[in-house]
DNA sequence: TTTCTATTGTTAAAAAAATAACAATATTTT
DNA sequence: AAAATATTGTTATTTTTTTAACAATAGAAA
């Protein structure tokens, strides 16, 4: 399959966040309109999407919801799931860890890194963490392809240079120090002020 | 000025962000193009945005830092600068917290809210933190109106309700349940996990 | 059995966003 | 003083994303 539009990849992890909640109810089958009403889009949309990753519902009954979530995770999981690695156990790396946890997704988070000695060689619901010196090695040991970065921004783009030379192929950027990266990395950047000025905006404009 | 785009109005927060780290290094004067390289972004767009909000440079200098500054505070910050309130003290909430603290944004959090008696009635980063049952009370006497909502997933829609009652008009939420909320009122959603699944499916692709 | 209905899948159109193209021109160089 | 240069501002084009339109049809109702 061709690579599948941004907007499309994002939708569809929403779509499978919202399917599973609805099989948890008991639910077997669904509608492109239900799907739309839960997460405030059209059904044209939903039926496109689901289009493009080439699934097909039966004209009566909808879409097989659990059949629609093996092919979503065909799609956004590898085989044995990816890698992560936290750096920065602060605030939003434990949120971010806790958070994964319950999800009991297939991305796993296998390590985190700090350099405060109070957060090194504990335990966050499952995940131990290091001190940054080991970083270069567990992240090749343990084959980890993807970091998030939730140090203060001052170090971002040192941590984030040590983890493309660690081999790194994916980076979440959760400071507001805007990084660079050679090409064959995927950087994904995100600052909530960005967001709260943007409601901020609409508000005012409403 | 009609509405600025979406996309525009994210931006222009970045730009500013950026731009006040190049003030506090002695920069007063800046180029499209350096604007761009910090964003990662192409130099005609940060021109279009620019011209968008009605602002020009000079030929052979760019643009003047102060007064562009100036400006996207004039489209993004109302007059005394909004108040804003969050529901949930934990890890996201309080990360929140202290990171506009830091920033000292024209966009004030002036009150927290929780039900776990451990964090009621304290002060984080000079916010002090209420009971949910004061929740309407507040919001209405501080004339607040935005509301970021990071308790669990599954208090999320009560809280919702609550603040819609209270008479906020903006909601930015960071639980992974999506939300319903009235025409008149902004919604904002942001989940950590379809960033990360974004990252892992690009990853997996190139 | 036939008609009706609700829903899918898909193509077409529209809207939004990003990028390219380039004229205008202030400043520097020759 | 003329030519060269670098950069802006803006319009045009392309690309991406969303929305609309609608034919096809499985199953329910008549
Ligand atoms: N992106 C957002 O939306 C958002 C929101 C709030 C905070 N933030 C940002 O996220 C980041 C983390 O926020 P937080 O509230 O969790 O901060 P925090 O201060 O609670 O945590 C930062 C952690 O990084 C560790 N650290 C410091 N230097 C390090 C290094 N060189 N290597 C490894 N670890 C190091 C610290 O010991 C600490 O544990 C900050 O950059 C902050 O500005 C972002
Ligand atoms: N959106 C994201 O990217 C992301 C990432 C991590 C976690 N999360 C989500 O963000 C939310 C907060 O995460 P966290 O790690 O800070 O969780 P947390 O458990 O640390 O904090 C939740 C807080 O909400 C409080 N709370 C519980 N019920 C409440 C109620 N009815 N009213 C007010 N407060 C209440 C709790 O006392 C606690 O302080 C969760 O929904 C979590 O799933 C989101």
């Amino acid at each position: 399959m061709e690579t599948l539009p941004d907007k499309t990849v994002e939708r569809l992890s929403q779509y499978r966040r919202s399917l599973n909640n609805q099989l948890a109810k008991g639910k077997e089958h669904i509608f492109s309109h239900e799907i739309a009403n839960l997460l405030h889009i059209t059904s044209v949309q939903v039926r496109r999407d689901i289009m493009l990753i080439g699934y097909s519902g039966t004209l009566r009954k909808g879409y097989d919801i659990k059949e629609l979530v093996h092919l979503i995770g065909v799609i956004l999981d590898t085989d044995q799931g990816q890698k992560i690695a936290v750096i920065g156990m602060g605030n939003i790396g434990k949120g971010f860890i806790h958070y994964l946890y319950e999800k009991r997704s297939k991305l796993k988070i296998v390590a985190a890194f700090d350099i405060n000695p109070e957060k090194i060689d504990k335990t966050y619901a499952d995940v131990y963490c290091y001190h940054l010196d080991k970083l270069e090695e567990i992240i090749q040991n343990e084959n980890i392809k993807i970091g998030i970065i939730t140090t203060p921004p001052l170090v971002a783009p040192e941590i984030a240079n040590k983890l493309v030379n660690a081999g790194i192929k994916g980076i979440l950027n959760y400071t507001p120090k805007p990084l660079s990266v050679p090409d064959d990395v995927y950087l994904e950047e995100y600052d909530m002020i960005t967001s709260l000025e943007k409601v901020a905006y609409f508000v005012k404009e409403k």
